[in-house]
DNA sequence: TATTGTTATACTCTATAACTATA
DNA sequence: TATAGTTATAGAGTATAACAATA
């Protein structure tokens, strides 16, 4: 038997995509932790650059539980990112808006991680970033 | 102005880059999730598939603190995945290996996540995989 | 009654600082 | 002294269950 046996095969397309996967993954946390926030965070600001959803849409969309999501906005709101208004069609929604200041971070992570990404994508051939754009436009969603 | 002035353009590659690590990182979590596992407690058994590093080779690894990985390791131990074992060489230092329960998750896991990944990339071309994968094997280290 | 959101609770994950044991 | 690892502590993130307010 090989030296290794616990590792099974699997495609080298599969490899490639993990891989990649958590090197963005990373670029994120560090962008993110140079504002002093988590991913989590970052992705609720990307977020609300272009809606003012709901807690329920908030929760749908990262896959969160709505708990989960009042604890999240709490912790934006008391950093002055995020602030909560109540729908004035039903008492009971609450929808979650970005702040000047929520807003201005957000910009700034983009263009960070715009620059850092695209520093890593400096050796990536015109035609192989046409198959990146095409694979992530085609692939459903899991 | 426009509707929006928050979104500052950004390339489409990055785009994609960005889309389809998360598109990835929710396949990996919700295959940990199925065996009441943590992504990171998923990579630290990848880790251990081919090596008994020592603790401090598993936080460089992950990049976390050390002391972070004595929680992780703790929790993995208790749970029959993993187990410690000092270094003959040196007093100081701890090797972590996986057990047989350990390796079983891990080939379940790897199994899971590949098929599943398998199946999102069902529509990608030859062409598309290979440019992926040349893409992750000469994308540097951020 | 059903839905929206919050709270209480518990656990994982993570870092910083202080510590122990070994080299 | 320097290094490897652990512990104490604190905070973020997450889920489940129970709850209040509104529809």
């Amino acid at each position: 038997m090989a030296e290794n046996s616990h590792r099974a095969p699997t495609s080298p397309t599969v490899d490639a995509l993990v891989q990649l996967s958590f090197t963005v993954q990373l670029v994120l946390t560090r962008v993110a932790a140079q504002h002093d926030l988590s991913v989590t965070q970052l992705r609720l600001l990307g977020i609300l650059r272009d809606r003012t959803p709901t807690m329920a849409a908030i929760a749908a969309f990262l896959e969160l539980d709505r708990s989960s999501v009042s604890g999240l906005i709490d912790r934006a709101e008391r950093r002055g990112l995020v602030a909560r208004h109540t729908s004035e069609k039903d008492a009971r929604v609450t929808l979650v808006e970005a702040t000047p200041a929520g807003f201005a971070v957000a910009r700034q992570i983009a263009a960070t991680v715009s620059d850092s990404l695209e520093t890593l994508l400096a050796a990536a051939s015109p035609v192989d970033r046409a198959s990146l754009e095409k694979l992530a436009a085609t692939l459903p969603q899991p």
